[in-house]
DNA sequence: GTGTGTGAATGTTTTCACAGCG
DNA sequence: CGCTGTGAAAACATTCACACAC
């Protein structure tokens, strides 16, 4: 039924690749399970456990060789290719993420960008120009998109999530402050700054004062 | 320390508070695990042992105040009481979270901002002034503040991070792609849209195409 | 009857510790 | 030697299932 690969293994993929991409940029050829954990702040033993889900690519006595490894995860986590993405609500944030060009260069693309605002559509921002809602589906099945970023006022996220998922999506990177319902196939990747504060106050409330 | 609650659970909190707030919106007075359970898609069980951890706050054959568990939620959380921040580095993003209105509207306000940019120091965003940072040690302990916000280059974040745990810091919204190192008092909790993304596409790659 | 609170059981993740390879 | 890869053990987290309170 399912890959037997724990989650949490895959979450730290990309951890893993944005270390090994700083070590090969500063020309590091060979790296240990002991380094990456310090670099890493975690423990060896976890990193050698991680990576013995998906082979065996390292050299006893010796460590891993940083570019092979790094290929390895790249492929693993499908970091090795350029991912095309749709953005749904063009609103303050939606207009930020657009107009923020770094996206693209580190392989993901937002090719597309849709709102039911009438005033919006046919702008330009980033060099996407908005289309109208009713065009989500064509756009997403013409170029078979796979990520959906979710970027409309609360009260309407469970309705185009709902939409996107309709025309094929199966991840979605949601800005709203709640979990959408999807199908067992889709992901859901929450971007909350404030829930990152709230887990954290519980911790300062036992610090005295203020 | 006798922390004995598992972090998890703490995580798991103040998605407890944000739907019992939207329920007290609503005038539900009375919920139960199972109700809980169905609109935070986890197990009522699940619910009620976590709350176990803190108290008794539900009466049997009926369920929770929605309420009266509101409150000791968010007196637990540490959520009843305004947080005040200072934000360091006013680049783009930094830039975005002081014009941003509603963070005050949740319990959460920057009250100091700071950069190293000469042109920038003296101008006004979103109501509040920027700082030179030399001046950071000096506003952090008067107005005796607890959490930072790191928006500088990702070069300089360790620097950053240092001087702000230097200044009786204890908690650090980080919005670079990596961990900088912090004593084990300190919390940090990253803001990583990327990372989001990231973990997603391992399970699109299974999925054919594009 | 209904739904909490909770030990005990089950499932999952991390860590240990060491054989074995280079 | 040094360091990986990995079963086995330990730690941790979730779910079960039921006594008990309303």
């Amino acid at each position: 039924m399912q890959s037997q690969i724990p989650d949490v293994v895959i979450y730290r993929l990309p951890f893993y690749t944005r270390v090994l991409t700083s070590l090969a940029e500063e020309d590091i050829e060979v790296v240990s399970s002991q380094d990456l954990g310090e670099r890493l702040q975690m423990t060896p033993a976890q990193i050698r456990k991680d990576l013995s889900y998906f082979g065996k690519f390292g050299r006893q006595g010796k460590g891993y060789n940083v570019k092979q490894l790094l290929g390895e995860l790249q492929q693993i986590t499908g970091l090795d290719r350029e991912w095309n993405m749709v953005l749904v609500g063009v609103g303050r944030m939606g207009n930020a993420i657009l107009d923020y060009g770094k996206l693209a260069l580190r392989g993901f693309r937002i090719v597309a960008a849709f709102d039911v605002d009438p005033q919006l559509i046919g702008r330009e921002i980033g060099g996407v120009v908005i289309q109208d809602i009713s065009e989500l589906a064509d756009t997403i099945k013409q170029q078979d998109i796979k990520i959906g970023v979710v970027t409309v006022p609360p009260s309407q996220v469970q309705q185009a999530v709902d939409r996107l998922v309709e025309c094929g999506i199966k991840a979605i990177l949601n800005y709203a402050p709640f979990a959408p319902r999807v199908p067992q196939d889709v992901r859901v990747r929450r971007v909350d700054p404030m829930l990152a504060l709230q887990t954290a106050t519980y911790h300062l409330k036992s610090l005295g004062t203020t």
